[in-house]
RNA sequence: GCCGAAGUGGUGAAAUUGGCAGACGCACUGGACUCAAAAUCCAGUGGAGCUCAAGCUCCGUGUGGGUUCGACUCCCACCUUCGGCACCA
C-alpha cells in the first residue's frame, strides 16, 4: 500500500472536525452505564495564551478519559474558564477596553489553542465564571452561606496590597508580598466580608482520611489547617476584675510561666489604659507594630522587641505568684486568644525574649540544660519544681494539670487551628457582585433569589480609589436601591467576590450546565458525584482545594449535594521548565509556545512529548531535541502501514511482547506513569522493525494503545488501513496474564552475591534441575572449585545464588 | 527551624515485593543508502584496566556506617537541591 508522508497538519484538523461532527466525546445520557468524571483545573484565560505547562495535565486526563470511554464508561470530561480576575481588569484599565471584551477575546484564543490539541472535552458543557447565568449560582451559594451565618462582615486587620489596592486572603500573601503582583503588603483595618471556613476545620481535616489524594497533598492540607491540642487557661489580673485567657499546648509547664505577653492589638490594653503607668511607651510600641507590614513583622527572625506594661500584673494560677505582663509583636492577635503565658525554660521564643529582657527562667521539665537553651523535648522530660506534678512524664502531667484546671474552673481542654476565616471581599470591578444591600433599618439584607443574578453595571472607570473603595462605589444609580425587606432606601454592597469564588463549585455546574432552575439537578448530581479523578497543580493545594471542599461540605450539610467530599481522587503534575532548567517566563526568555510546536511538529508530537518528558508528578525541563525524538517515533509508527502482513492474531514471535506491552501500557496509564508507557510502545515499535513486519492484529492493538496519547495519527491510520468503524469507538484491549510470560527465562547466577553468569531455564523449572545447569557454567565452576558450598538460594525464575567459603 | 519530594551514564530518565543497575529517548561513534549532504535504516555506546581476539577483571546509583546470601531499593547518621509552611504559643 502506498502511503504518503506523515503530515500532521492535514490529518489533525481533519479528525478534530470529524470528532466534532460525530459528537464523539459528548457525555452520554445512559445512566445505566457506569459513570466516570475526570476533571482538570479550568484555566484562567490570560492574554498570554496557552503555555506548554497547560497541556501536561490536560493530556494526562485526556488519556484517562479516552481509555475510560473505550472501557465502556459514560465519561464526563469538561472544560471551562475561570475568567474573573485582576490581570484582565488591569489590562482593561490600561487599554480602555471593557474586561468582558478582553475576556471574550482571551477565551476565544484559548479555545482554539485547546481544540488544536485534540482534547476529548465535551464542549457543550463549557462554563465561564463571568457569565451571569453562571455567577447567578455563585451568588446564590453565597446567599446560602449568609443565611446560615457563615458569611459575616468584620472589621479586620487585613492584608492590603498597596499595588493592587485590594485586600488579600492570608493565602494570597507569599513571603510578605502579594502573590500576584509582588507588591508590598501592609495591614489595614477594613470592614470585609468573611466566610467562616474555620467552622469546617475539623471536617476538612478528618475527611481527608476518606479520600484518595496524593499523600503530599493531604500533608499540605493538614499543615495548613494546623490543628493543635492544648488548654485554655485563665490568669487573673492582680487587683483587677479581669482575666487574661491564653492558649497553650504545654499546660504541663504552667509552673514555669514567669511572665505573660499580650499581642499589640489585644483589647485588654485599651481597657486598662488608665491603669497603665507607661502608656506613652506602650502606645508608641503599638503604633510601631501596626505600621509594620507582615513581612517586617514576621520576617528575618529579627530580635524580639517588647515593652513591659507597668501597672498590670497577672497571677500564675498554680504558684499564685505575681508575674509581669508584657506587650510584644511576637504574639499574634489572630491565633489563639492573642495572649500567651510565657515559659522561657521550655519554649524557644519565650527563651529568647526572656534572655533579652532579663526575665526569670524556671526549669520545670528536667532533661535539658536551660542555661544554654530552651528544653522542648516532650518525650523524655520529667517534671520538677511543679508541686503536685513533680516526677510525672510530660504527657501524664498534661493530663493531670488539665483535669485540675477544669476542676477549679481555671481552664479547659481546647483545640486550635492555624486556619483563619476567609476574607471574601475584593475592592474591584471584575468579580461577582455580592448580592446584599445595606438598610439603615434592617441591616444587611439579601437580594431575593428571583432577582439573581445581580449583574455588574457598565462603568467608565474600573480603577479602585486610593482609600480602597471598589469602582462600583462610584456608580450611584447602581448603589442606591431599596431594601427588599422594608422598602426603604438602601445601598448595595460594592465589594465583589474573590477569584476563588467561581472556582469553588464549577465542577458541580459541569454536571448540569444549562439548568436555569437550580445550580444542578439532584438527579444529575446523584449520578455524577463525586468527581472520580481531579488533577491540578500543587500551587492550588492549600487555596482552591480547601475552599472548594468547604463549599461542597456546606452544600452537603444543607442538603444540596449527595457526597461529603467533592473529589474522590486528587493528583498533581510537575511544572514544565525552560531548556535552561528555570521556570518559564518572558523575562527569562525561555518560554515555549505550544502553537509553534503544533505548527512545526503536530499536536500528537506535542502530546507524546509532554507525556514522555519525565515522571508526571515531577518538574521537567523542556528539550527541543526530545520533541524531535517523539516526532521521529510517530514517523516510525506511520511507516508501520508499509509493513503490515495478513493475520488477525499476534505472530508467534511477538505474542508475549504484545501481551506484556498491553499490560504495561494499561497499568502505567492508570498509575500516571505516562513516560514509561510511551517507552514501552517505542520498544514495541522497535520490535516490529526488527521483525520487518507487523500483523494486522498487532497493528490494531498497537493503535488502540497509542490512541489516548496520539489520537489523530492513530485514527488516521485506522481509517487508511480500512479497519471497521472509528478507532475511538473500539474497546480497550486486554491481556492474558499467562501469555505475558516467556517459556524460557534467563536467570542470573551469583556466587557470594556477585554476578558470575546467566543461564537459560524453562519457566518454573524445578530447583534441582536448575541447580544442575548452574553448576555446569564454567565461570561458576571456576569460582566454586575447592571451596565448600555453604548455602544456596534460588528465587524462581530470577536468580540462583551460591554462598561458598 | 518544621513538613514533603528528590540526588543514578555525556544528557532526559527507567528499575512491581530487596534479586542481571542504566529500559526508552537524546547526543555521540561506526556502517548501509547517496556524486555529496540531509533524512532514513542497521550496529555500538557507564567508567577504568587486561587481551591479537572472542572475551576477562575490577569499580560504579550524593557521603559514611549497618542489616542481608544479595541493597538504587530497608535501617541509622550526614551533605546537597527543589517545593510548601514559618514567632501558630
Amino acid at each position: 500500500m502506498a502511503n504518503n508522508d506523515y503530515n500532521p497538519k492535514d490529518i489533525e484538523r481533519k479528525w478534530q472536525d470529524i470528532w466534532e461532527r460525530e459528537e464523539a466525546f459528548m457525555t452520554g445520557n445512559d445512566k445505566s452505564k457506569p459513570k466516570y468524571y475526570a476533571l482538570v483545573e479550568f484555566p484562567y484565560p490570560s492574554g498570554e495564551g496557552l503555555h506548554v505547562g497547560h497541556p501536561r495535565p490536560y493530556t494526562a486526563l485526556d488519556i484517562i478519559a479516552r481509555k475510560r470511554r473505550m472501557e465502556g464508561y459514560n465519561v464526563l470530561f469538561p472544560m471551562g474558564w475561570d475568567a474573573f480576575g485582576l490581570p484582565t481588569e488591569n489590562y482593561a484599565i490600561k487599554n480602555k477596553i471593557h474586561p468582558r471584551i478582553v475576556t471574550e477575546r482571551n477565551v476565544a484564543r484559548f479555545m482554539s489553542q485547546l481544540k488544536a490539541l485534540g482534547y476529548s472535552f465535551d464542549w457543550s458543557r463549557e462554563v465561564n465564571t463571568t457569565d451571569p447565568s453562571y455567577y447567578k449560582w455563585t451568588q446564590w451559594i453565597f446567599l446560602k452561606l449568609f443565611e446560615h451565618g457563615l458569611a459575616y462582615k468584620a472589621e479586620m486587620p487585613i492584608n492590603w496590597c498597596t499595588r493592587c489596592k485590594i485586600g488579600l486572603a492570608n493565602e494570597e500573601v507569599v513571603n510578605g508580598v502579594c502573590e500576584r503582583c509582588e507588591g508590598e503588603v501592609v495591614r489595614k483595618v477594613k470592614k470585609q466580608w468573611m466566610l467562616k471556613i474555620t467552622e469546617y476545620a475539623e471536617k476538612l481535616l478528618n475527611d481527608l482520611d476518606e479520600v484518595d489524594y496524593l499523600e503530599k497533598i493531604k500533608a499540605q492540607q493538614r499543615n495548613w489547617i494546623g490543628r493543635s491540642e492544648g488548654a485554655e487557661v485563665e490568669f487573673r489580673l492582680a487587683g483587677k476584675d479581669d482575666v487574661i485567657k491564653v492558649f497553650t499546648t504545654r499546660p504541663d509547664t504552667l509552673f514555669g510561666a514567669t511572665y505573660m505577653v499580650l499581642s499589640p492589638e489585644h483589647p485588654l490594653i485599651d481597657k486598662y489604659k488608665d491603669a497603665i503607668r507607661n502608656w506613652d511607651e506602650v502606645s508608641s510600641y503599638r503604633e510601631m507594630a501596626s505600621r509594620k507590614s507582615d513581612l517586617e513583622r514576621t520576617d528575618l527572625a529579627k530580635e524580639k522587641t517588647g515593652v513591659r506594661i507597668e501597672g498590670l500584673d497577672a497571677i500564675n494560677p498554680v504558684t499564685n505568684q505575681k508575674i509581669p505582663v508584657w506587650i510584644s509583636d511576637y504574639v499574634l492577635m489572630t491565633y489563639g486568644t492573642g495572649a500567651i503565658m510565657a515559659v522561657p525554660a521550655h519554649d524557644e521564643r519565650d527563651y529568647e525574649f526572656a534572655r533579652k529582657f532579663n526575665l526569670p527562667i524556671v526549669e520545670v521539665v528536667k532533661g535539658g540544660n536551660i542555661s544554654e537553651a530552651a528544653y522542648t523535648d516532650t518525650e523524655n522530660g520529667v517534671l520538677v519544681n511543679s508541686g503536685f506534678l513533680d516526677g510525672l512524664k510530660v504527657s501524664d502531667a498534661q493530663e493531670k494539670i488539665t483535669g485540675w484546671l477544669e476542676e477549679k474552673g481555671l481552664g479547659e481542654r481546647k483545640v486550635n487551628y492555624k486556619l483563619r476565616d476567609w476574607v471574601f471581599s475584593r475592592q474591584r470591578y471584575w468579580g461577582e457582585p455580592i448580592p446584599l444591600v445595606y438598610c439603615e433599618k434592617c441591616g444587611w439584607v439579601p437580594i431575593p433569589e428571583e432577582e439573581l443574578p445581580l449583574t455588574l453595571p457598565e462603568v467608565e472607570n474600573y480603577v479602585p480609589s486610593d482609600e480602597g473603595e471598589s469602582p462600583l462605589a462610584n456608580v450611584k444609580e447602581w448603589v442606591e436601591t431599596s431594601c427588599p425587606k422594608c422598602g426603604g432606601p438602601a445601598t448595595r454592597e460594592t465589594d465583589t467576590m474573590p477569584q476563588w469564588a467561581g472556582s469553588s463549585w464549577y465542577f458541580l455546574r459541569y454536571i448540569d450546565p444549562h439548568n436555569d432552575k437550580e445550580f444542578a439537578s439532584r438527579e444529575e448530581l446523584d449520578y455524577w458525584l463525586p468527581v472520580d479523578w481531579y488533577n491540578g497543580g500543587m500551587e492550588h493545594t492549600t487555596l482552591h482545594l480547601l475552599y472548594s471542599r468547604f463549599w461542597h461540605k456546606f452544600l452537603h450539610d444543607i442538603g444540596y449535594v449527595p457526597t461529603r467530599e467533592p473529589y474522590r481522587k486528587r493528583t498533581s503534575h510537575g511544572m514544565i521548565l525552560g531548556e535552561n532548567n528555570e521556570k518559564m517566563s518572558k523575562s527569562r526568555g525561555n518560554v515555549v509556545n505550544p502553537d509553534d510546536i503544533v505548527n512545526e511538529f503536530g499536536a500528537d508530537t506535542l502530546r507524546t512529548y509532554e507525556m514522555f518528558i519525565g515522571a508526571f508528578d515531577q518538574s521537567a525541563a523542556w528539550s527541543q531535541l526530545g520533541v524531535k525524538g517523539c516526532r521521529r517515533f510517530l514517523e516510525r509508527v506511520w511507516k508501520l502501514m508499509d509493513m503490515v502482513v495478513d493475520g488477525d492474531s499476534y505472530s508467534k514471535e511477538l505474542e508475549v511482547k504484545m501481551h506484556q506491552t498491553i499490560k504495561k501500557v494499561s497499568q502505567d496509564y492508570e498509575a500516571m506513569k505516562f513516560n514509561t508507557a510511551v517507552a514501552a510502545m517505542m520498544a514495541l515499535v522497535n520490535e516490529f522493525y526488527a521483525a520487518k513486519q507487523v500483523t494486522r492484529g498487532e497493528l490494531k492493538t498497537f493503535l488502540v494503545l497509542l490512541n489516548p496519547v496520539a489520537p489523530h495519527i492513530t485514527e488516521e491510520m485506522w481509517e487508511r488501513m480500512g479497519y471497521e468503524g472509528r478507532l475511538y469507538q473500539q474497546k480497550w484491549v486486554s491481556w492474558d496474564e499467562e501469555k505475558t510470560l516467556e517459556n524460557t527465562v534467563e536467570i542470573a547466577i551469583q556466587v557470594n552475591g556477585k554476578l558470575r553468569g546467566t543461564v537459560l531455564i524453562e519457566l518454573n523449572e524445578e530447583k534441582d534441575s536448575v541447580r544442575e545447569k548452574v553448576l555446569q557454567v564454567d565461570a561458576v565452576k571456576k569460582v566454586v572449585e575447592g571451596k565448600s558450598m555453604v548455602k544456596e538460594i534460588y528465587v524462581p525464575n530470577k536468580i540462583y545464588n551460591i554462598v561458598v567459603k
